[in-house]
DNA sequence: AAAGATTGATTGGTCAATCTTG
DNA sequence: CAAGATTGACCAATCAATCTTT
């Protein structure tokens, strides 16, 4: 049941907060943050929609909107659509990180009994790795 | 990260499956539930929105859609709005509810380790409750 | 034809403004 | 006027249908 809770509480939580201090929503700021971590800032749809656990369609419309506001650009090569990190969308990014991970410790974190950190992540990680495996790939 | 994957994916897998076995929303399933678990079957607006973690703007929505469909009745009493569980809501919740607990145990519960779930729930106890402690009331 | 990606319609949720009763 | 509740405009996610490239 805190499961639960939690599940329904932590997304419109963390949208708020980034909405209001960096004008994003959890998943383009995921879009953004993948596409950071990446060694050329650059990725297919496909893999980018599976990194961010969106469907391909939310991510197109997401991208759209990213691509009007200049943080991503698009580039077709192939049969597949090349997703490319702007300066401008590193910079938001950049600029929206310390507050967003900020905010998780804050709601989250802190509120572990201490030291259980990594007791909560080995409970979660089979789970989550079995929703990866059967999330819907549309 | 694992809880951070928990949360974006379980969402949308119980809203699936609630609403292709039950024609339902997680958040209209929360609504009939808390409902059917109380005496009268009744419960103020207001208490309604806080037990169902949702603002009272997204309730009162939801609550015109379940009364357009048959499931709950309101009525006015006093400075308040009551709404009623009617014969027909309490069997759509007794019909949806062991096809979303199955899930849930499908999807979470048979993936924690053997025994562990009791462990789990202390560690997010905190967590909820402060959550709960912050969210919006709107 | 299949894989990858996009589009458009619909719908549920959020936010801000408004209504209603005590 | 304050508390409780509703409304309407707007936005993002979902679903099914479609388009494009190999």
């Amino acid at each position: 049941m805190s499961l639960l809770a939690l599940v329904e509480y932590l997304p419109g939580m963390l949208d708020q907060q980034l909405k209001s201090d960096a004008d994003l929503r959890r998943f383009e700021y995921a879009v953004l943050l993948r596409l950071n971590r990446t060694p050329e800032r650059t990725l297919p749809m496909l893999n980018l929609s599976a990194a961010t656990f969106g469907s391909l369609s939310r991510l197109s419309h997401s991208v759209r909107r990213l691509e009007a506001r200049g943080l991503v650009e698009r580039r077709r090569k192939g049969g597949s659509r090349y997703v490319t990190l702007t300066h401008e969308g590193r910079h938001a990014f950049l600029a929206a990180a310390p507050g967003h991970v900020q905010e998780i410790r804050r709601l989250v974190l802190e509120h572990l009994p201490p030291g259980t950190a990594g007791d909560l992540a080995a409970l979660l990680a089979p789970v989550a790795k079995h929703l990866g495996g059967i999330a819907p790939r549309n």
